[in-house]
DNA sequence: ACTATCTAGGACCGGTTCGGTCGGAGTTCC
DNA sequence: GGAACTCCGACCGAACCGGTCCTAGATAGT
């Protein structure tokens, strides 16, 4: 339950695999193909996920030879929040809570407005990773502070 | 997306008013139906629904005329993490996390770690709202300290 | 004992979504 | 101009979700 989409596993991984490449000495784009043998994905479905990803501006599509995928954005101004959105489209965490915000079983559902809260707080929470946050923990063995600190915390 | 299953929201629903009945003057347990007439749910789907929380130990169920089920504990000893488990399944947010901890592709997911700890902070978020907490919102129109306040704070 | 009422649980089914594939059109470099 | 490559819509099988139906077993009242 409560999974999100393998898609948005797949584009979290290719930007964060952007994210390094474009620190590194060569800032040649990436191309999809290149990306999904990488990871062993199927590159034609991570092409799929990839011209998503451009559409919703937060990557920039080269065509042609050499062409490929580069972020649209530096790695610290791309939250996780957005990747998934793009991908798995809005975030509603139950199905009380619609695009018009009102609730099938109009009236007669009670607990919408504590898990609206709910719904809000993970928004927060994923809006609060950034591309960069995973392409430092993957760089340094040990878990960097930015991740693995004190970057959540649940009061009580 | 990351949205939890309408069996959830019904199972939650159920919860929080068989929370109301227990707390009023009639300590009778509800039947399916009673319940599913109050809420405008498919008093089959409901059963099984009920059914489910019911082997979780979260309800006892009575068989028989007059029967029907009964919080199996306080209202402040039921999280909504619980009900949510029992009825969904397991919360993963990314199949990356599989029951043994391991990925799919071994080795090569990088975003792992990070989206364990959002995962784990979900879980908590969840684990911390208790089905007293519904029917105290619900009761009182005005939002409640104890859901509506600081429960949840994400630190920068 | 009989019956009405309720739970227990399996079988089934249509619709939607997800993961994945295919083929054509357009773009860029040589 | 041609080759290589990306873009993008259409398509498909499998899984899952919401919902229904039907039968068996338990319990209280008569």
């Amino acid at each position: 339950m409560l999974r999100l989409t393998k898609k948005a596993d797949y584009g979290l991984m290719a930007l964060k695999f952007l994210a390094e490449k474009s620190a590194g000495p060569t800032p040649a784009p990436a191309s999809a193909k290149d990306i999904a043998g990488a990871y062993h994905i199927p590159p034609q479905l991570l092409a799929k996920i990839l011209q998503t990803l451009a559409r919703a501006g937060l990557l920039v599509s080269h065509a042609g030879t050499n062409g490929g995928y580069a972020l649209a954005r530096s790695a610290a101004e791309i939250s996780a929040f957005e990747v998934i959105r793009a991908i798995d489209g809005p975030l509603f965490i139950t199905s009380c809570i619609t695009i018009h915000g009102t609730c099938d079983l109009a009236g007669h559902c009670t607990i919408k407005e504590p898990l609206r809260k709910v719904n809000d707080s993970i928004k927060d929470l994923l809006s609060g990773i950034r591309i960069s946050d995973l392409a430092e923990a993957a760089d340094a063995e040990h878990p960097t502070a930015s991740v693995g600190g004190g970057l959540i915390s649940i009061a009580q």
